[in-house]
RNA sequence: GGAGAGGUGGCCGAGUGGUUGAAGGCGCCGGUCUUGAAAACCGGAGUACCGCAAGGUACCGCAGGUUCGAAUCCUGUCCUCUCCGCCA
């Protein structure tokens, strides 16, 4: 959420930020400028009267204590008091319309993004390592890992339906090992606080980290009795939550955490998308890297998440490119977004992988996520970051097409060997 | 699922319907004293919003209600804790 005050001096910034990002401002909660004024002149009212029902109240009191009558001012207090409510419920009405308006009003793209309406505006920062070379027509996963035997997608529609997939054996362990391995680096050796989070959250805590309002059909909702939780999509969502409400200490920050958690979403709006495979499922899982940053270091803080993503990628000797998005393909919450796409040799091209991005304040003020700079400074919000580091089920899809052999074989890599009982190769049967 | 207890400021903990943003204690910050520290004493110290300012308003889990006036009374609701049952 954008800050109120900052929308109402700055309504062409606005706008401007809008049409960047392809977008444009939702009215149908009324016009946010309109309704500030509104709010406003409501306020002052209803503060005056107030401070007119408080003295009046300590008059009566004195008179009542005087044994002096005090009827008249009473009656008189009464309209006060009725007048009050009235403005008040209309006061509660306008801020309700203006907090729906700016729920729904995307975060402001960092002046370091490209200007762009999609993908084709994004810029390619780098690209790390050389996709390999094969002496045979390298095959998509989705082929070498059901003849392998360690994914099964027809067992999955079974059970589930469509977009899932079942990992056995090799698949599974496979599966476990990345997870460890990633788990491994980023606490061991970036310093990352490892947490375990719900994965069923509150709407609230959606709406804090900005999936709700707008975003609910993306989501899996459940319902138990009158009580309504959603499946996370991320671990982004319960780890950015994580301090809301609270203001920290600046000796508190930067958080760095990461949380190992099953994904879920509901895919809506990609049919015909990457129906084939591990790469687009309702679950999934993901290495989430997550930081808490004040708002200076955050820019130089989401260099070194990216940094660490990438990480994962170099030991595993998978070729990727790292890519800046532009304004026109960033996320809702997003201020600037880095994403790392593999190279997959069965789809010859580069996929996303991981995304990282800073949401600046956007989040911070939505879940109240403050921090004072110093003793008796004012708080001010903290920055959100996130990042995947990376998405499992992805890695794995990598592992398997880049490591492929003649035979239909996968070389395991060599990082990943001791999380694998130190199996070298999956091979048939 | 059943039975009970409770939610007040960073923490603990008072609070007869009327200067209670809220006693007291601890912790914290500043000062006095001290070579320094401790102790003692004095003072300070929440958050947000409106206002050019002076200043004002709100917040005692949350939402309603009663009242001229609610932290205090009433209703609902959420959460926490204890015991029983069930369960990994």
């Amino acid at each position: 959420m954008l800050d109120l005050r900052w929308v109402v001096e700055n309504r062409a910034a606005v706008e401007e930020m809008l049409a960047a990002r392809g977008a444009s401002l939702d009215l149908s909660q009324g016009d946010p400028w309109a309704l500030d004024a509104e709010r406003r002149a409501l306020l002052q009212k209803v503060e005056q009267l107030r401070h007119r029902q408080r003295v009046c109240g300590e008059e009566i009191a004195r008179r009542g204590r005087a044994r002096e009558d005090a009827g008249g001012l009473k009656a008189e207090m009464k309209g006060v008091s009725d007048e009050i409510k009235t403005l008040e419920n209309r006061l509660a009405e306008v801020e309700e319309a203006i907090r729906r308006a700016l729920l729904v009003i995307p975060n402001l793209p960092d002046a370091s993004v490209p200007r762009g309406r999609d993908a084709s505006a994004n810029v390619e920062v780098r690209r790390v390592g050389a996709p390999p070379r094969f002496d045979f027509k390298p095959r998509p996963h989705f082929e070498l890992g059901p003849e392998l035997g360690i994914v099964d997608f027809e067992r999955a529609a079974k059970i589930s339906g469509a977009r899932f997939a079942v990992q056995t054996g090799a698949g599974a362990r496979l599966e476990r090992a990345l997870v460890d391995f990633m788990l491994d680096l980023h606490t061991r050796e970036r310093g990352y606080t490892e947490v375990v989070p719900p994965y069923l959250v509150t709407p609230d805590t959606m709406l804090r980290t900005g999936q709700l309002p707008k975003f609910e059909g993306d989501l899996f909702k459940t319902r138990t009795g009158d009580r309504d939780l959603y499946l996370i999509p991320t671990a982004e969502v319960p780890l950015t939550a994580l301090h809301g409400d609270e203001i920290l200490e600046a000796s508190d920050l930067p958080k760095h955490y990461v949380s190992f958690t099953p994904c879920f979403r509901s895919e809506a709006g990609s049919y015909g998308k990457d129906v084939r495979g591990l790469i687009r499922l309702h679950q999934f899982h993901k290495v989430e890297l997550v930081k808490l940053t004040t708002p200076e270091t955050s820019m130089a803080e989401l260099e070194s998440m990216v940094g660490d993503a990438e990480e994962v990628l170099r030991r595993l000797g998978l070729a990727y490119r790292v890519v800046l998005l532009c304004t026109g393909d960033m996320g809702f919450n997003s201020a600037k977004t880095y994403d790392l796409e593999v190279w997959l040799p069965g789809q010859d091209a580069y996929r996303e992988i991981s995304s990282c991005s800073t949401c600046s304040d956007f989040q911070a003020r939505r879940g109240s996520l403050r921090y004072r700079a110093e003793a008796k400074a004012k708080p001010r919000f903290v920055h959100t970051l996130n990042g995947s580091g990376l998405a499992v089920g992805r890695t794995l899809v990598a592992i398997l097409e880049n490591y492929q052999q003649a035979d239909g074989s996968v070389v395991v890599p060599e990082v990943l060997r001791p999380y694998m009982g130190g199996l070298e190769r999956i091979t048939k049967g």
